[in-house]
DNA sequence: CCGGAACGTGAGAGCGCTCTCACGAGTGGC
DNA sequence: GCCACTCGTGAGAGCGCTCTCACGTTCCGG
């Protein structure tokens, strides 16, 4: 007798409840909802009435159903743990993505495999076409991802360039050009036996990062000697080790730049440990501009990449990719920005 | 005459062909991809050979429109960004919210309104039932939301304690328990002048973590000097302020409890600026555990809260309203962890 | 004054799926 | 040997929308 059941939800009107009420057709409420021209103008103000008093919302199921697009975008985040709850980087590029998207009335749909089971999932998910473009932020070496997206047509945009020549249209941050500037301003300071924490020689942001300090060294006609030169993980524990590994080898040297502002962080760390005064003795410069790089005593001089505009671009290029499917691959990069803070106040200064 | 527009996308089969090559009809076909129990074993294998080599996935949006479900459930994150960036806690519970929601195989739609704009826009895509549940995280005091959710019969979680009496499913973590450990904590270890640092006087858990600090110092007999007691907001500056103050007012304190990591290592830089040894002279503990809390000297004493399973738990309790919509609201608290480091190590030790 | 272009509108098909209902073939009890 | 079931399967309607096409007006040039 009595209703038991959950009420049902969603008592949102339809296209036909809107046409009935404003005593036109299906296919005149339509042509207002999406903003046709072909409508004259008082029929346009009546259907809006009859919107709003119906407070319609279009289904987007069905209309999926027809045009075969979702409007909606996928955001892979398959990244470890550690990296992806260090820094706040993710939050960043998240949000610059979702206020592109949200511009653009684009939904975000975000999948953060853990697994194997998880990940098979998410590649079935899309290359089933449930969306209309992927956002693949940090990419593995040998992921299989982005062809298999490729081989359906799903348009794709990845986080920083792949390692292969994979041809895909991605975004990144200028790394060459960052740890170029990082060294710079150590030079710039009077250093001279600069060493650096790298981050994995198998990972592009590392490997550019190397490939700067040496442009800028270079560019200063200070040679490059190997031992100024140890490898970290982009982890305080690498930078640790790495920086004891520098200590105990090059005593001499006067500053160190860190291609993260974690191994920065614990570089710090060490030298203080050691007895030697930053930035008066040794200078340190980090990479990131994390918030930790703030934390520090003194705080911490760093590289900004502009994360925010990162994910902006991302959906730029994947807008760009969805319009016109299967044009040739765009790239971007952008530039960063070095932040000076006390870890590199100068010694000599000019 | 040449194929000149981009090639269409998503080559999937539909119900119908994979009917037509299993020789069945599309009803049982959907029987099949449902688990349906009432198909024989052999159509069942039949359909199932027929799916694999047709590469078959079920279009969601179809599937959507008849079942009105749209198996997809919102996150909102209406956070201002220095508490979104400045700590791994978001990561970490959408994660946990990810996982939990890959298991049931839902999809993850997050929003992140940043101005008055999205947020409108945020509420039309809600209310318009395009998704069968919402995960409201960091909820405002005068929020409009939960009451509009409701009102459409939308099923609705929140993270943590809503501060006035709206009634709506929630998780939270124990932030007076939290607040009276790390207190008992610094009983324990011979202190008995302690301050403590709140967060915001009009947010929940600021409130509370001061409740389980009082708590602790009555359950010691130890009487509260609200002298001792300084308002900060969970920030850096704010901790950084409220310590300064402290130690104006009160010399003689000899440890301060602080409601977030952020404010403990503002007090830390504050101590040590001052001369003050840590945790030989004062002690200092932290709230949330996070990753900063390793990088300072001393390291520092922290509360953990269970983040991930947080966002488990939200999962749970909206799949729970989603099945039973309009059932009275239910309230999940979770314990927390002290994790003691070196800035509380004892004086004077048992 | 008429032919036809331009414009606004409506009718109707159909997107891919689920679900109800009907139906035929087995099964068993009396 | 018949009726009542159960069980597996198919037919068909319909979810809410878009989009093509056809139709009726209006307007203008010749």
């Amino acid at each position: 007798m009595a209703q038991l059941e959950p009420s049902p939800a969603k008592p949102v009107a339809t296209l036909d409840e809107v046409a009935r009420v404003a005593g036109v057709s299906r296919a005149t409420v339509s042509r207002v909802v999406n903003g046709s021209t072909k409508v004259s103008a008082d029929v346009r103000r009546t259907v809006e009435k009859a919107i709003d008093r119906l407070g319609y919302v279009p289904n987007r199921a069905a209309r999926s159903l027809v045009t075969r697009k979702s409007d909606s975008i996928a955001v892979v985040i398959t990244e470890p743990a550690s990296r992806l709850f260090n820094d706040p980087f993710f939050p960043r590029l998240v949000r610059g993505i979702s206020a592109a998207l949200s511009v653009r009335d684009l939904q975000l749909v975000l999948l953060m495999p853990n697994d194997e089971v998880d990940e098979q999932r998410t590649v079935r998910y899309l290359t089933a076409g449930h969306v209309d473009g992927v956002i693949l932020v940090s990419l593995h070496g040998n992921d299989p991802l982005p062809d298999q997206l490729a081989k359906r047509r799903i348009p794709a945009v990845v986080l920083g360039r792949p390692p292969r020549g994979v041809d895909i249209d991605y975004v990144d941050a200028d790394n060459r050009d960052g740890g170029r500037r990082a060294t710079a301003h150590l030079v710039e300071r009077g250093r001279r036996r600069i060493a650096t924490i790298t981050g994995p020689r198998d990972m592009v942001a590392g490997v550019d990062r190397l490939a700067g300090y040496r442009d800028a060294l270079a560019d200063a006609g200070i040679p490059v000697d190997d031992g100024l030169i140890a490898t970290g993980d982009f982890t305080q524990a690498g930078g640790e080790a790495a920086m004891e590994r520098l200590l105990a080898d090059c005593p001499d040297l006067d500053a160190v730049f860190c291609a993260s502002d974690l191994m920065a962080v614990a570089a710090l760390g060490v030298l203080q440990a050691a007895g030697r005064r930053v930035p008066d003795e040794v200078a340190v410069v980090g990479y990131d501009d994390s918030p930790i790089a703030t934390t520090t005593r003194p705080e911490l001089t760093s590289v900004r990449q502009p994360i925010e505009e990162m994910g902006r671009e991302m959906v730029h290029l994947l807008a760009g990719g969805i319009e016109q499917n299967g044009r040739v691959p765009r790239h971007i990069v952008l530039a960063t920005e070095l932040i000076a803070r006390a870890s590199s106040a100068g010694r000599a200064m000019p």
